[in-house]
RNA sequence: GGCCUCGUGGCGGAAUGGUUACGCAGCGGACUGCAAAUCCGUGUAUUCCGGUUCGAUUCCGGACGAGGCCUCCA
């Protein structure tokens, strides 16, 4: 069976037929690099990695291009300069806070197994390439310029006929419609109230450079157009998969697709556009009001999910275990059960080497990345004992053995455990078991549990 | 207010116009000095009310409930 996806764009699966199958070409919005990711930004990184993954396997390693942009140019970075570098001139500080930022999602998303992507670009790298779109958007009469502004205009669009799209097309809404929901910002300069900003001036303390269209003073680019700049440049006017957050199909990938058919007069931007459900946490929306605000680093490296760390991959389990489009609820429970997954998974895939995927596996992902049903394969492989076919599954899955709890005991610890487990089966082999239960109670007591196998021999583990 | 998505067992979560996967938990058994681990087996579900149909959990309409977008939040 063939790669199934389903499209915002006609809101159905279709067949998957990319424009060039030597260079399949996929784009992912990534972070705005403000703040520490959290887990909900984890979704479309780990989500786009499974495709990513699936599409090397069936087109080859070489002829898949994945670009992920890393947004560096914003008010909300402008804003946390601001208030954490107070001392330094606001463009040093705006330096610091991408950077540190970047570099801590990059910390974030490798511990989640996510593979780097083919062309991570930053916005202010491309910022001429905004400039070009913006200033053939004026030159055709898609945009205008008001008070240093440059605007983009949907009702241009809607007029402009030919193979050009219908503004709202992706997000199944009308013109009209928008008008009529009369929350959209009203600036005095816009003539129509769904008019957004291309390009907008910058004061002298923030991030400005040339403006297009003959504008005066130092500007800087409005939200949507650096994605628009990105993917052609490295993925061309039209490309494959568009893929992202649900809360971006409007308005950032609406607009994205205005500017770049308007630009380029193309009927589509991407052929796929592929959006991830929500995420919840226990059942509420995240939020910092509500005080369950968690980021993927605190998951990580602290206590304050659940009072323990989880690892990188128990994360990406359980991320997966529901299919991409649907919500999910991330709760404690859930990690716990992804765990003792993972843990049994890898105790028989540990050191082995991976086989090719088998055949369900790959039909089960390539039905619209059918993750849970992929899973189950996975349990059926493991029930066989097929573990160079679980491995290479799990390969699929980017999820690779982990080493449980066990790994936070010191080597001293650990010899002393094994010393224990060893006193503990000659006591039970001359039938001394006060001193076994002893020993057994005493190894309990430090969370470390005894499996003893049918042929005598006695491993140990660590109690979650 | 406008638009959209969703509602499956104790829990998580797939699929489907006709015996409802899979996992976790539970229960029973094997094994065990006793436990644990492991293995085998097993019960339980399609929110409600109409309609279409030989047959609806699936399609259509309505109710109730949950969530999202319309605010530069994935």
């Amino acid at each position: 069976m063939g790669l199934r996806l389903y499209n915002t764009l006609t809101r159905q699966k279709e067949p998957f037929e990319p424009i060039d199958a030597d260079n399949v070409r996929m784009y992912v919005c990534g972070p705005t690099v403000y703040d520490f990711a959290h887990i909900g930004n984890a979704r479309p990184v780990i989500v786009f990695d499974v495709l990513y993954r699936l599409l090397r396997h069936l087109y080859g390693a070489d002829h898949v291009t994945y670009v992920r942009n890393i947004t560096d140019v914003d008010d909300k970075i402008n804003e946390r300069a601001a208030r954490d570098y107070p001392a330094l001139p606001l463009n040093e500080a705006i330096g610091k806070v991408t950077q540190e930022t970047a570099a801590q999602y990059h910390k974030d998303v490798a511990a989640l197994g996510c593979l780097p992507p083919t062309h991570e670009p930053r916005a202010t790298e491309h910022i001429a390439g905004m400039r070009e779109i913006i200033e053939r958007l004026v030159q055709t009469g898609f945009a205008y310029v008001a008070e240093g502004h440059v605007l983009f205009s949907p009702a241009a669009m809607d007029s402009a006929g030919g193979m050009i799209p219908r503004y709202g097309a992706l997000a199944n809404r009308s013109l009209d419609e928008m008008i009529a929901g009369a929350r959209v910002d009203v600036a005095p300069y816009k003539r129509e109230a769904t008019d957004f900003v291309l390009w907008k001036p910058s004061k002298e303390d923030e991030p400005g450079w040339p403006s297009p269209c003959g504008i005066a003073s130092l500007g800087r680019p409005g939200w949507h157009i650096e994605c628009s700049a990105m993917s052609k440049h490295f993925l061309g006017e039209t490309f494959d998969i568009h893929g992202g957050g649900i809360d971006l199909v409007f308005p950032h990938h609406e607009n994205e697709v205005a500017q770049s058919c308007c630009a380029h007069r193309t009927a589509r931007m991407a052929n796929v556009f592929m959006h991830n459900g929500f995420l919840q946490v226990e059942g509420q929306k995240m939020s910092k009001s509500l005080g369950n605000f968690i980021t993927i680093d605190e998951l990580l490296s602290s206590t304050k999910f659940g009072g323990r760390r989880w690892s990188g991959e128990v994360l990406r389990l359980a991320m997966l275990k529901t299919h991409y489009r649907q919500p999910i609820d991330w709760t404690v429970k859930a990690l716990e059960e992804a765990e003792g997954i993972l843990d049994e998974w890898s105790e028989v895939t540990k050191g082995v080497a991976a086989t090719t995927p088998s055949a369900a596996l790959l039909d089960a992902l390539s039905d619209d990345l059918n993750a849970s049903m992929a899973i189950a394969e996975l349990h059926r492989l493991r029930k066989q004992g097929d573990a160079p076919g679980l491995r290479a599954g799990m390969d699929l899955f980017g999820i690779q053995p982990i080493m449980p709890a066990v790994g936070e005991l010191t080597e001293d610890e650990r010899r002393e455990i094994d010393q224990l487990v060893s006193a503990n089966t000659a006591a039970r082999a001359v039938k001394d078991y006060a001193k076994a239960d002893e020993i057994r109670n005493m190894l309990n007591a430090r969370k470390i549990i005894l499996k003893v196998a049918k042929d005598g021999t006695t491993r140990w583990a660590m109690k979650p």
